[in-house]
DNA sequence: TGCTGTGAAGTGCTTCACAGCG
DNA sequence: CGCTGTGAAGCACTTCACAGCA
């Protein structure tokens, strides 16, 4: 499937919700592991079971995107799958750059899904002079105020946030003058950015906080 | 501010939308910058600004547990952060099992932050010969055939999947049969549980995705 | 007076139900 | 006949607006 024919399938310019966008990634992910069992075609009814929705659900929120299936039959996957990446715009490389390289940085840098995904780490930085000039996974570190020359160098538009808590707003800072689109904050603290700078958090506590409530919930019964 | 006062404040058995609990994990975060700074008292207003929701709404989000603030006044933020916590659930320790000892798994295990807000990780499995016996952060790597008996051993609610992709299905099979009741799970895909065990995914593409989704967006205009 | 707590109104996402097409 | 795509209905969350209390 070429990149016209997915264009011309962009019939809607509706407001898309944010949960869509998110079910989307999850759709992708079931397709994925479909298409490593074999699986060439599936109805909207099993791949909702799949991922936990309302079939009507995955109907509509393909449908923001264009028409994919094909009526008595379904979706064919892979080209689903294509469909859907083209649509999320991650049938592309996109350069990132990591700050802040303690234990959670480094295992980012050493994580092969962020390559495999097209999320290319091409930059890391750090302001400890104790880790500056070391190499993390074939990757130089280098000094937190060379952000700007290196972003600009490499043409990285995301960046990605793994510095302790108190350092983390300093980052952002270095990462917005840097002149990045995008910022994944893996640090537990909400951070400050201009208005068209897009922020999404990482943070394991408040997933465990839900768990915690739900358990405690249950428990109560 | 005693268990049994914060108890009788508890009169609404309504359902609390999953929406609710996700903004009080972040009044959370909100809250104890605020008493880092010293701020004693705060109303819905400034910290609904803080969090980036309207302040109706984090009037509401507080009254489903109870009724905490001070007409005229605003919201007390020591008090405010004890009634959450014990709304949630989290005021308590949390036993917590981690599998997969990688490079992500090291990280969380290596990660203060879980000790200090009382989800202790007790218990590091994997099922690499090579890394069975190993000590990370002062923890025993153990078999992951000797789940069962040490999740009953020390008492663990909670297990956390830091395993590739491919072993997450059977880590969470393992972390069900020992009797966890809730599961934390970093790897990139779906796992399928009984009914009655709470998942939460931590999906880094996924947010990833959003961000790449919202930058070309902008592009496009 | 100032700010909370909350019924009522508004909004947007989800689900239903079925027409329409392969 | 089966399954998609979609208007309409349903439902849940959000925001408004103000009564009520410190």
């Amino acid at each position: 499937m070429t990149g016209t024919e997915l264009m011309k399938s962009l019939p809607k310019s509706k407001h898309i919700p944010r949960a869509t966008i998110q079910r989307l990634a999850i759709y992708i992910q079931v397709l994925e592991t479909l298409v490593s069992e074999g699986v060439e075609v599936i109805s909207s009814d099993p791949l909702a079971k799949a991922c936990d929705v309302n079939a009507s659900q995955v109907r509509k929120d393909l449908a923001y995107f264009g028409e994919f299936g094909v009526r008595g039959v379904g979706y064919y996957v892979k080209s689903l799958i294509a469909s859907l990446t083209h649509a999320l715009g991650i049938d592309r490389e996109w350069r990132t750059a990591l700050v802040g390289v303690g234990n959670l940085g480094k295992a980012m840098l050493n994580h092969p899904e962020f390559r495999m995904r097209g999320f290319n780490i091409v930059g890391a930085f750090d302001c400890d002079p104790f880790k500056i000039g070391e190499t993390v996974h074939g990757l130089e570190v280098v000094c937190t105020r060379r952000m700007k020359e290196k972003v600009d160098e490499l043409g990285i538009e995301i960046g990605i946030i793994t510095t302790p808590t108190e350092r983390a707003q300093r980052a952002a800072q270095y990462l917005v003058d840097a002149g990045v689109k995008g910022i994944l904050n893996f640090a537990p603290t909400r951070i400050k950015v201009p208005e068209h700078i897009y922020v999404e958090y990482v943070d394991f506590f408040h997933h465990l906080y839900a768990l915690a409530f739900n358990i405690t919930q249950d428990d109560l019964k």
